[in-house]
DNA sequence: GTAGGGTTAG
C-alpha cells in the first residue's frame, strides 16, 4: 500500500510513533502539511549520514527542518543515535524553533547518548534558562547515561548563573581542573556580566588561552571597558579570527564605527581569515554610520568570498540596506529565501522605520512564527508612530495568545498609553509589572515616570524615581519636564541643580523642561540666564522649543520687545508655536484685533500650514467670534486638520514645523512687524 | 565521527 494514498490520521496511527504525536501537536499545521508534502513527494523516504548533512547544510526555512524531522522520523532513522545527535544539535541552534521543541525531540530519541543532553542543557544555558539544567541533569543520571568531561562544565555554568556561590563552591573544591572547566566557570561570569569576578578568574588561571582571552575582550566590550579590551588584545600572543572579531565587536557596541572598520582593514591587511561573523560586526558598523559605499563594497566582498548563505550574514545585510532605506534591496535579498526568524523581525522593524507601518503589519500577520521580538517590534512601531489605540490592541491580543512580555515590550506599551493619556490603562500596565514581579529597570522606570507625569500625576512618578537604582539623562529629563508641566516650576528647577551635581550633563531636552519651568514661574532673568548656559556652558545650539519657550516668557512678562528682538534674531524659522506665543503676549496688551491679522497674515504666507489654522481658531475662540471661528473650521474640516483636545494656543501643535525649509530669513516677521508697529502706536 | 570563545532583530 503506497502511504500516500492514506489519509493523514490513518498513517499516524500505522507508524504509531510517540515521536510523530509530539511533533504533530507542537507544530499541528506546518508539520501535518510538511509530512504531507514528503510523503505526497516521496512515499519510499530514504536518509543516510551524508544526505542529512547536506540537507542540514541547506535548511534555511522552518519547513526544510520539519521536512528533514519527518523524513527522518519516517524512515526510523532517527533511532540512530549519531543522526539523531546530529538533528538535535542543529535544533538547538535554529532560530525557528523554540527550545521546547528540542527537548521533545530528546524525549522522541529512544537511544539518546550523552552528547545529545550535552547539547540540550548547553543551549538551556545559552538561551539564559539555566534553571531548567539542573533537572535535565538528574533525568540524565537516572537514564542511567555517563556524563563525560563536558557535562560537568556546562552544569557548572548553570549553576553559576542561578545561584553563584554554590557553583563557585564546587569550583574551588574541585581537584582537578582542566582548561575547559576554567574556560566554563569564566564563561558563566562573562555571561552573567560579571567584571570583576571574571577578571579575577582570569587573572588566577594557571594559563591564559586563547579562549578565555577572547571572551574577556567581549566582556570588556558589553561593559564599555573599551580600553580595557584594547589593551588585551594588544598583550595576546596568539590572536585568532575570534580575537580580532571581537576586538571589532568591541568597537560597533560602543559605537566606535570607524575604529571597526579601520580595525577590519588592518585584519585583513595582515591576512587573517576573515568570516561570517565579523562580517556580521562590520556590516552593522556600516549600517550605523550610514557608510553605503562601505556597505556595498562589503556586500561584493561577501559574493566573492562565497559565503553569502550564511543566514546570520543575509540578515546583517538585509539589515544594513534598510537602514540605508533601500527597501529594494533589502526585499530582493530577503526574497532569496535564506531566512529565518530574525530575518522577518529585521524586515518588520525596517518597514517601520522607513514608515511602512501597514507593511509591517502585513509581514507580521504573514510569519511562520512570531517571538518575543515580533511581538515588541511591531507593538512599538505602532507606538513610536502614535497609533496608540493599534499600539494596546495588538499588546490584548499578545496576551490573549499566551504571550509573556518583558520590560521592553511594557516600555512600548506605556509609552503608548502616555500617547493616549490612558490613565487607566497605564495603572493597569503598572500593577501588571507589580504582580509579575517585574524588575523596574532603567527604562521601564523612565518609562513610568513619564508617564505618571504627562498623566498629571506626579506624586507617583516621584515615588517612582526614587525607588529607581539607576537614572540616566532620559530619566532626569522626563522628571523636570513633568515637574515643569505641572506647575511645580521650583521642584524643577531644584531637580535640574541635583541633577547637575550628580555629574549628569544636561542635553537639549532637559533645557526645554528647565526653560518651561522658567515660563511658568515668570522667571525672566533665571530664564536667560539657563538659555545662555545652554550654550556658553553645554555647548548646545538652542532649538525652537527654546525660542519658543523665551518668546512666550517674555511676552507674559510684557516685554514684547525683547520677543520680538529674540523672533528677529533668532537663526531658524519661527514655528506655529513661537507665533503664538507672540499673539498671546500681544493680546495681553490688550489689542483684540491684533491676533486675528497677524493670524490671517500668517495663513497667506503659509497655506498648507495646519498649525495657523488651529492658531486662527484658536484666537477667534478667545475673542469670542464664533462665527469667523465656525469660518476656519470648515476650511480646517476640509484640510482634516485634527485638532489635539487639551492643547492651548502656545501647544497649538505639537510638532515642529518648518514654513521656510531651510531658509533662515523669516519674510512673514517684516509684514507682520508692521502689524504690531501699529499696534504700539495706538 | 559533532561540543568551549566572537554576531544580527524589539
Amino acid at each position: 500500500m503506497r502511504i500516500s494514498s492514506m489519509p493523514f490520521h490513518d498513517f499516524l496511527n500505522r507508524i504509531s510513533l510517540k515521536a510523530v504525536q509530539h511533533l504533530y501537536t507542537m507544530e499541528r499545521k506546518l508539520v501535518s502539511s510538511s509530512l504531507k508534502s514528503v510523503i505526497a513527494r516521496n512515499p519510499r523516504v530514504s536518509i543516510d549520514l551524508s544526505i542529512l548533512e547536506e540537507r542540514l547544510w541547506k535548511c534555511q526555512k522552518l519547513k526544510d527542518f520539519l521536512q528533514i524531522h519527518a523524513q527522518m522520523t519516517v524512515s526510523g532513522f532517527i533511532n540512530d543515535s549519531f543522526a539523531a545527535s546530529r538533528l538535535l544539535s542543529f535544533c538547538t541552534g535554529f532560530h525557528f524553533l523554540a527550545l521546547d521543541y528540542s527537548r521533545q525531540l530528546l524525549n522522541q530519541i529512544e537511544n539518546s547518548n550523552t552528547f545529545s543532553w550535552n547539547t540540550i542543557m548547553r543551549a538551556y544555558v545559552r538561551r539564559n534558562v539555566p534553571q531548567c539544567c539542573l533537572p535535565l541533569y538528574r533525568l540524565m543520571l537516572k537514564c542511567d547515561l555517563v556524563p563525560d568531561n563536558y557535562s560537568h562544565p556546562i552544569v557548572l555554568q548553570a549553576c553559576c548563573l542561578r545561584f553563584c556561590v554554590d557553583a563557585r563552591f564546587l569550583f574551588d573544591e574541585s581537584p582537578v581542573l582542566d582548561s575547559v572547566t576554567w574556560n566554563s566557570i569564566l564563561a558563566a561570569y562573562v555571561q552573567i556580566g560579571d567584571v570583576d569576578e571574571s577578571v579575577y578568574i582570569f587573572d588566577n588561571m594557571p594559563e591564559r588561552n586563547t579562549i578565555a582571552s577572547n571572551s574577556m575582550i567581549a566582556l570588556f566590550g558589553r561593559s564599555k571597558l573599551v580600553e580595557d579590551a584594547r589593551k588585551l588584545f594588544d598583550e595576546m600572543t596568539s590572536k585568532d579570527t575570534v580575537s580580532w572579531t571581537a576586538m571589532i565587536s568591541c568597537y560597533e557596541q560602543n559605537e566606535m564605527f570607524r575604529e571597526a572598520l579601520e580595525l577590519f582593514t588592518l585584519m585583513r591587511v595582515c591576512g587573517i581569515q576573515i568570516d561570517e561573523v565579523v562580517m556580521v560586526s562590520v556590516l552593522s558598523a556600516c549600517a550605523s554610520l550610514g557608510a553605503t559605499k562601505e556597505g556595498e563594497a562589503i556586500h561584493g566582498l561577501i559574493i566573492r568570498i562565497g559565503i553569502q548563505t550564511y543566514v546570520s550574514l543575509m540578515n546583517s545585510l538585509i539589515h544594513m540596506y534598510l537602514s540605508y532605506r533601500n527597501i529594494n534591496a533589502a526585499e530582493l535579498l530577503f526574497d532569496l529565501g535564506y531566512s529565518d526568524q530574525i530575518s522577518w523581525n529585521i524586515m518588520i522593524s525596517g518597514y517601520l522605520k522607513c514608515g511602512f507601518v501597514d507593511k509591517a503589519r502585513h509581514s507580521f500577520d504573514s510569519m511562520p512564527r512570531k517571538d518575543l521580538v515580533s511581538w515588541s517590534t511591531m507593538i512599538s512601531g505602532y507606538a513610536q508612530h502614535g497609533r496608540s489605540s493599534d499600539t494596546l490592541a495588538l499588546f490584548h491580543e499578545m496576551q490573549i495568545r499566551g504571550v509573556r512580555p518583558d520590560e521592553t515590550t511594557l516600555v512600548s506599551v506605556l509609552s503608548a498609553c502616555t500617547n493616549l493619556f490612558a490613565l487607566e490603562q497605564g495603572k493597569w500596565v503598572h500593577a501588571y509589572i507589580r504582580k509579575h514581579a517585574f524588575q523596574i529597570n532603567l527604562f521601564l522606570g523612565t518609562t513610568l515616570v513619564d508617564m505618571y507625569m504627562k498623566c498629571g500625576c506626579t506624586m507617583t512618578a516621584l515615588e517612582i524615581f526614587d525607588e529607581m537604582e539607576e537614572t540616566s539623562i532620559s530619566t532626569w529629563n522626563a522628571l523636570i519636564l513633568g515637574l515643569a508641566m505641572n506647575g511645580f516650576f521650583k521642584e524643577a528647577l531644584e531637580k535640574f541643580s541635583n541633577m547637575e551635581r550628580c555629574g549628569v550633563l544636561p542635553n537639549e531636552t532637559t533645557f526645554v523642561g528647565v526653560l518651561g519651568a522658567c515660563r511658568h514661574g515668570g522667571l525672566v532673568d533665571k530664564g536667560w540666564e539657563y538659555f545662555n548656559s545652554m550654550k556658553n556652558i553645554y555647548n548646545l545650539e538652542p532649538n525652537i522649543k527654546h525660542y519658543g519657550c523665551m518668546v512666550d516668557l517674555l511676552g507674559r512678562a510684557g516685554l514684547l520687545n525683547d520677543a520680538k528682538k529674540l523672533i528677529k534674531d533668532m537663526p531658524i524659522a519661527p514655528d506655529v508655536s513661537t507665533w503664538g506665543a507672540l499673539l498671546g503676549a500681544c493680546k495681553k496688551h490688550g489689542n483684540t484685533d491684533i491676533g486675528e491679522r497677524v493670524g490671517r497674515k500668517l495663513i497667506e504666507f503659509e497655506p498648507q500650514h495646519d498649525g495657523f489654522h488651529i492658531l486662527l481658531s484658536n484666537i477667534y475662540a478667545s475673542e469670542g467670534k464664533w462665527d469667523n471661528q465656525m469660518e476656519v473650521r470648515s476650511v480646517m474640516k476640509k484640510r482634516k486638520v485634527v485638532k489635539i483636545p487639551g492643547c492651548s494656543i502656545i501647544e497649538a501643535d505639537g510638532n515642529v514645523h518648518e514654513f521656510l525649509s531651510g531658509d533662515n530669513v523669516h519674510p512673514q516677521m517684516n509684514e507682520i512687524e508692521k502689524i504690531l508697529n501699529e499696534m504700539a502706536r495706538n
